[in-house]
DNA sequence: GTTAGCATGTAAGGAGTTACATGATTTT
DNA sequence: AAAATCATGTAACTCCTTACATGCTAAC
């Protein structure tokens, strides 16, 4: 999830960590933040698996003279762009989960036309199956739920299913707005 | 999170770790299944402090010989008694994670009508401020967003106003239905 | 008599957080 | 010159999952 997060920001232009973090936190609006005992190990294992460039601070010029701990710029290279294409291309099982999906949504505007509608309907898929399984056990436990419980459900389940709706929204307008484009950089 | 949910749930009734799982389960209507691998440390962890027994399963005197590994049944002690009640009278900032109010709602048939306000408001105040968040970071960079970003952003948004809304009827009813009530075991 | 479901457990590992430690730069 | 904020990093730990290993019991 970080890592993706991560490489998807850089793609959008170099930074620093401190900064990143930042961007990330607006991203998934709050939803995540994420500390720096978690973003600057995974910085440092992006750089050694070469998909990011680290770019030491040298000292100005005419800045001063030495051992500043300064800012470490980021930038994504080409076999971390290649990557992050693999990953945004990825529409295996966990793309659906809770936590991946929401990134993968917020670097849709890199991501192929076609992936994007397996990811949403992906999503759907295992939106729909949860509500199913909740909707079954309120129906075989519901009446002997007391009253805070059964809320708890009846909320939950409504949560599920708005989501279901918004996702479905989502397809129809993917569907409508790119029917039969791949949105790709390069055609084949 | 999980010790809270054993302990209520062993609060209701006696019950093996297999029979516990799927309990749990039920009761927070599939959002949280938790793997054996979890569970039985914990129910090992509960154990050696002593807040539940262990009943060995006793070869019954009709039953097969010896060394089955049969059902190990789980109950409150006195002392697990005293100390879920400590966990479900905490009204500290935890109480109002994602993770552990659902917990907490799950178990306020066990909890005073006091602490039930409390929880829900303490709740409320959390969500308002996480909206607010939102509203702010939305109203910052809401321009520059993507079609994308700016759905995840939106329905975010809806969805824990949704939040506030729901947790607002439940005090109101909570206010309406126990008013001036403490619904404790014990009067001072 | 074999599959399915009941039942208990361990070892390794993932994906983060908290708390700490340090230093640079900007603002008041 | 103090305080706030920017900036980087590590060590220990939390809490859970996955994959594995074992054995019992009921149903078909």
């Amino acid at each position: 999830m970080l890592e993706i997060a991560v490489l998807g920001l850089l793609n959008e232009s170099p930074m620093h960590g401190y900064e990143l973090r930042k961007r990330l936190a607006g991203l998934l609006g709050t939803l995540r933040a994420f500390s720096y005992g978690s973003l600057y190990p995974t910085l440092r294992r992006l750089s050694e698996a070469g998909w990011i460039s680290e770019e030491e601070p040298l000292d100005l010029p005419s800045g001063p003279p030495r051992s500043r701990r300064g800012k470490r710029v980021y930038r994504l290279t080409a076999e971390g762009k290649e990557h992050l294409a693999d990953l945004l291309s990825d529409v295996g099982p966990e793309a659906f989960d809770d936590e991946n999906f929401g990134a993968r949504l917020a670097f849709f505007a890199q991501t192929r036309s076609d992936v994007r509608l397996q990811v949403l309907e992906g999503r759907r898929r295992r939106v729909e199956e949860k509500r199913d399984g909740m909707r079954s056990a309120l129906a075989r436990t519901g009446e002997r739920l007391d009253r805070y419980t059964a809320e708890l459900h009846r909320h939950g389940l409504e949560s599920v299913d708005r989501e279901v709706r918004w996702l479905t929204e989502l397809i129809e307008s993917e569907r409508t707005n790119a029917p039969h484009k791949t949105n790709t950089k390069e055609e084949p």
